[in-house]
DNA sequence: TCGATGACCTCTA
DNA sequence: ATAGAGGCCATCG
């Protein structure tokens, strides 16, 4: 689970240490989702991030979805604040019905950050541009 | 190699 | 404010 601290570290552009052999893209070590997982481990308490701004941290540009499916097939184990991490705009995107909808919003409220009809506070969404 | 898919994003109507 | 259309791009069958 979120090795090391040194969140502010993090938030700099990261890029993948590449070459290295991977067994497959969602096998055990994939560089380009280790380097997303530990951008949403920094992402600090009480704060959240967006796809789009979690996929930029890691120096990958205009691959949000990237970052969606890293959380995807992120393991259980790493036990990741998934919940910080929404839509632009601070949506949540999970379908309102959903119970990860459901869970989402929880666990942001545990953490102080006010949800109202699915959209967290924009003062609580950071681009994690300016905290380098 | 190709087509379908998605925890996305942005622009129009 | 809401809905739909395109665009984007890694992953998978």
């Amino acid at each position: 689970m979120c090795p090391g601290k040194a969140p502010a570290e993090l938030f700099r552009p990261l890029r993948a240490h590449r070459s290295r052999s991977a067994p497959g893209p969602t096998g055990e070590d994939n560089p380009v989702l280790e380097v997303i997982w530990q951008v949403v481990c920094a992402i600090p308490r009480g704060q959240v991030s967006t796809y789009g701004a979690v996929a930029q941290a890691a120096g990958l540009p205009g691959r949000a979805r990237q970052t969606g499916f890293a959380l995807r097939v992120a393991p259980e184990a790493l036990n990741l604040p998934w919940h910080r991490v929404v839509g632009a705009g601070g949506r949540i995107v999970f379908p309102k019905s959903s119970r990860y909808h459901r869970e989402q919003v929880r666990r942001l409220r545990a953490e102080g950050v006010p949800v109202h009809n699915g959209r967290v506070a924009p003062a609580a969404v950071t681009l994690l541009e300016e905290l380098t």
